[in-house]
Parts: structure tokens; sequence; C-alpha cells
DNA sequence: GCTAATTGGGAAAGCGCATTCCCACTGCTT
DNA sequence: AAGCAGTGGGAATGCGCTTTCCCAATTAGC
């Protein structure tokens, strides 16, 4: 598309193409009031709109932010997307979207593309995944991030760092507490849970996943529980529902073959979307939570709200996870190191404990 | 940032920059394989990232697709993104996301910024707002996107025009039948409820609200009913539970005043997030639903789902609409026309009736 | 072998903008 | 009156790329 240029602008309004940029931009030197009166009408009768593709390219900047998430229905990245607005609007810069299906390889071809279009920066949200399959993927990754931020970007990624990247300059990790909080969450619930556990998590190799499923191993294990038995499914609703299923058999052959005296199964899913398609699951088989199974899920999405039975859950502050991750990009190496220092102390979550995971007294 | 330019590809190789252009991007003239070659591995080795910012300067198109909605953490805007996002995918472009509170003014700011950036398109996917204090920002609205389609920008806008806008060439409106199906969800409604409607409305001017409200309202006057009273609040969840509140206590004190033998209310939301608000009032108020009050809702969102009771409500299709709105941007005038000839029959919804509105039989 | 047509590579121009440096003018000081 | 310093406007340059047109070389046809 094509629209008046400054030149236009400055012929109207009879000076040189500087001295109208330095009207509109503003600079060190200031342009006398009447030439500036004159360009700003020019502009104004011209319907003038700056080409920010040329501004870019002359300023080698170009007031843009990559956002990568999985999928932007899902509440959990659309609540860091939010996030990440907010921040990029306070920068006065503007967020391009690239939702991947989750694999290393797509999140490539989209920093590719930011690269492409000079981004300043480039936020990364969705989990790293050390599977053999995504190897290729990983290394063709972080050699592309690599090149970037030698090129001069900002990178966050939103709790692991990418697999085989080598942490160059203007390469930040927003660090997320999950294994901690996991681990604080097997706490209360052994605290309060008689009977067993049971840990739906996503496939292995999925960092996000492992470490949720590792620190509610270790807080079971220092509360004297046993470890839980884990199942692998997709790390989404519909993965959710599948263990559910097969946890809902399990529970009414359990129960059918010891009877009502059986210490129920408290199952911990890594994150809400998964616990609420458990939920499905254990409903469309005419169990109720928590009469017939606890769940707790983590994430805390904003849609957990209407959710019910109540879901105990591990609240993330995800859109604080967006802004600080943005924030750590905006402004360089100073920026960079306050949000890394702040992390433990920025990226703090809660164990909430409601209905889902209630003992009947 | 900075990276290797075409330039310097073409010195290494020992050609032109026109002929590291055709070679890379392809071209009529076909340049030789000995100098393809030279010129691909010197690509290569030098790690070169083109820069799309002097490509869309160089060749008047920018690849992007500016995406406007009021909140991308709200499922309904968030399914349209997705929707959005694949369309954009197709046509290898990329999406630029702004989220604006909801106003026209914020709205304009949005479309100036895209149109700085030379966005080939624009999807306005927020609802209209004729009231008063809305005036000036329509205006503005208008008035920029007439620019913006006079310099050859695509538009399109999910449900209603631009109020105030001229319809230039390449300004689409993407027409949602929300009044017809409001109408059908009253006609099924009043079929089996005995009860008196309410209607949870937005506030009074905003479009796609008053297009449910005056639907259901004809709907409930042709199956022979008195007109339901219209609650207006907060086009949100917020909104939803005041309105619920209030309505909680009318059902209450309508109990006690007359027994158990009055019909009861049936609320229609006019969107599933003010459903789902006026339910979780309704909760909170002791209340249940179906058998207090019943519930419905418009859109279908996917976490509507998961929500207990399940609610009925209009199934919008809402990622089709994402799709659909962006595809009638991509091709100029005559997928415009396709897209709009096809929006009777492309953008159907279904009324789907579910158990937050069953009657005891 | 000669001529005409085709093909491919390079030089030039320009997309729209920001910045730098040169020059001219003005005001102040000696 | 002359010289110096400060200020502001314009010309030139370049950011990285694409496309067009000119020219030279090669190929094909007679």
């Amino acid at each position: 598309m094509a629209a008046s240029t400054l030149t236009e602008v400055a012929r109207l309004a009879g000076v040189s193409p500087a001295t109208a940029s330095r009207v509109l931009n503003g600079s060190a030197r200031k342009p006398g009031k009447d030439i500036a009166d004159r360009v700003r009408q020019a502009a104004e009768s011209l319907g003038y709109v700056p080409n920010a593709q040329a501004q870019g390219l002359a300023k080698s900047s170009s007031g843009l932010i990559g956002l990568i998430v999985h999928d932007i229905a899902d509440p959990y990245f659309a609540a860091i997307a939010r996030g990440v607005q907010e921040a990029a609007r306070e920068q006065r810069k503007m967020v391009l979207l690239a939702t991947t299906g989750g694999g290393p390889a797509e999140e490539r071809e989209a920093v590719a593309a930011f690269a492409a279009r000079r981004a300043d920066s480039i936020v990364i949200a969705g989990s790293r995944s050390c599977r053999e399959e995504d190897h290729d993927g990983n290394t063709a990754l972080a050699a592309e991030l690599d090149r970037y931020c030698r090129n001069g970007g900002q990178v966050a990624v939103v709790g692991h760092p990418v697999v085989g990247a080598t942490a160059p300059e203007g390469y930040h990790v927003l660090r997320v507490p999950n294994r901690e909080l996991a681990d604080r969450l097997a706490t209360e619930l052994a605290g309060s849970w008689d009977g067993d556990f049971v840990i739906v998590g996503g496939p292995e190799g999925l960092l996000t996943s492992d470490d949720r499923v590792n620190g509610f191993q270790e807080g079971l294990a220092r509360a004297g529980r046993r470890p839980a038995e884990v199942l692998r499914s997709a790390f989404n609703r519909s993965g959710g529902y599948e263990a559910g299923l097969e946890l809902a058999a399990r529970i009414k052959a359990g129960r059918s073959a010891e009877g009502a005296a059986d210490p129920k199964l408290c199952i911990f899913a890594v994150n809400d979307v998964m616990a609420i398609g458990a939920a499905a699951a254990l409903r469309s088989e005419g169990l109720r939570i928590p009469r017939d199974a606890a769940i707790a899920g983590f994430d805390d999405i904003e849609t957990l709200r209407d959710f019910r039975p109540a879901l105990s859950t591990v609240r993330l502050p995800l859109e604080d996870i967006g802004r600080l991750a943005t924030r750590a990009t905006g402004r360089g190496p100073a920026a960079g190191d306050a949000a890394e220092d702040a992390a433990p102390a920025g990226i703090a979550g809660e164990v909430t404990l409601r209905r889902s995971t209630e003992t009947a007294a």
C-alpha cells in the first residue's frame, strides 16, 4: 500500500526532507516556528502517514516484539500474551504473533521470520522439550537464536533455556519455579490426603512437565509418602481426558474389588487444562470430585474461576510472566539483569487448595 | 539489530546484488547454475538473513496483517485470533496484534500504527458502538480507515461496519447473523420454557449486544410471549455477575412472596462470559441452575465445554470468522466479494440447548 | 559464415526515511 | 567594522533491497 511521503510534505511546505523530519519527529536541531507550522500543516493536509518500514531501515530499529506461543486460544498462552502486550505498549512497540504447534522446528521458523523483520526482541513462551525426536529442531532453534542474538537481538525464554542454546549476550531466561511449587503442592496435599497419589504428566522430556512431576514426587517423598505413579499423556486437555478415562476405570475396578473403605486417589495433573480434561473424563464415567477422587492442576488459568468443583492448583502470575519477559528484553543488559535477578522474587507462585481436593472431614 | 546484507552476499559470490536477489528470491530471469551455487553458498556462509523491512520498502508490500481485539485473553477473541493466524499462515503473512480496551479511539490508534507499518490488511474483531460517548472516536476511526483503504489497504470488520465508515474500495464487512440467531434461540426456549424471560445485555449502543437483545425479543414476540425485561451491564463476565446478583435477589424475593408455584426465570445473557458471570452470581447466592433459574448465553466459546451445568448457547464458528475475515482481505476485490457473498452461508451459527435451560418434565 | 533472436549479468534508479556535515546568517564582543 | 560563536536549513549519503533497462555473449536459423 502507498501513502503520502515525507518528501511530499517537505515539498509542499517548501523545506527540505531533513527539516520536515526534524519537525515531525523531533531533533536536537529545532526548526523555526514558521517553518514548523508550515510542515505540520502540509502533513495534515496531505494526510501524511509515516512509513515505519523506512524509519526502521534508516534507524536500524523496528519497534517490533516477536511472541511465540503454542496456541493463542489456550488460556495459559493468552494470559501471557496479554502481559506481553501490556509491556510492549509501555515500550511503544508492537507485538508480532507467531502460533506454533509446539515443536522447536516450527519455533525456529518463527524466529527466522522475526529476524527477517528485524524484531527488536523475541519472547518464547512455550515449554522446552529435550525429547529425542526434537533434537534436530532444538539444534536448529538454538543456532537461529544464537545468530539472532549475535546480530543484536534480545530474547527472553519463559521457563527453561532452549536446549543447546549458548546463552549469548542478549539471551535471557525467565525461570519459573515449577519444581519447587509442585513440591509444595504435594507437601500440602500429603498433609490432608490419606489416599494414593497419581500424576498425569505430559510427554517425558517436556521440561515443564518433568519439573512439575519431579517436584511433586519430591514433596511426596519428604512427606514420607511413596512415589506416585506417573501416567504420560499429551500436554493438553485431551491428554488429560485420556488419562482420566484410564484412572476412572481403575477407580471403578478398585472400588468393586475392595469396597468403600479403599482410600481414594488424588490426581495431580501437571497443568490446569489437563486437570480439566481428567475431571471431565471422571465425570463422564459417573465419578464425582472430590467424592470419588481428588484432582489438582497447575497454572491457575483465568477460566478456572468458573470451573466446578473449584480446582486446587498452583497459581502462576501468567500475565506478570509475559510482562517481565518482555521487559527483560526491553532495555539492554541492565534490564536483562534486573529481570533475571528479580526472577526468584518476581515469579512467585502459590499453592491454592480448593474444593477439588477437599477431604470429607 | 544488524545482520549480513544481500550486498555482502553478492560481493562474496562475485556477482551483482541484482543477481544475488534473483538467486535467493526467484525471478523471471534465471541466473546460471554456477552463479546460483556460488550465491547460495555465500549466503549460507555469511548467515544471511533477509531484511523484510527493506524488502517491504522495495516491493511496497509488508506481508503484515493487523489484528485488533479488545482482550486477547477473552476466549471469544482468542478463538478469532487463532483463525486469523491460520489464514495468515496460508498467505505467508505475519499477524501484528493490537489489544485495545474496546473503544473506537483506541482502535483508531491501532489502525494508524498498522498503517505506518504498511500492513497489507487489517482485521477488526471487536463490537461496534454507536453510543454518544464514542461518537468522536467513531468519526476518527472511520476517517483513519478511509485513508487506509484509499492508500490501498484492505480492511475486514467482524459483525458491523464501523460507524460512519464510507465503505471504500477494500473495505469488507463480515456479517454475523446475531439477530437471527438470537431470535431463533428465543423461539426454541419459548417452546419449552413456561416462565418469564429476562435479558442481560451489554451497554445500549453496543451493536452486537443490541442485535442479540432485539433478536431475542423478536423471537419471544413471534412465540406469543411478552417482551423480556432487559438489564444493561458491562459486556464482560463481571457485568454478567452484577446483573446476576440483582436477578438472584429478585428470584429470592419473588420466591418468598409467592411460594414455589411461581414460574421460574430464564435468563438470556448476550454473550457466554456474561452468562458465566450471571451463573456464578446465582450460585454465590445459593441458587441452582436450572432448578431455580435457567441461563443461556451466546458464542459457544471453547472453554464453555467444561462449564457446568452445560450452558445453552448459540454456537458461532469463531475460528471460521477469523479465517474468513482474513481471507476477505487477502487477494483483492474478488476475494472480498467471495467472502461477503459467502457470509450468509459461511457464517452460520446454531442454537444449542443444553442442561442450563432444561425444564423438569 | 552471417544475421537475428534470446538469454543472462550488471549498472542504475528508487522505495521513504534519518542523520551528518557544510554553509549561511545573525548576534555579540572587541 | 571585523571576527567569532551559535543556530538553523539544505544537500548529500546511506540504510537493504527490488526491478528495469542496457549491453554483451551465445545460440539458432538460414
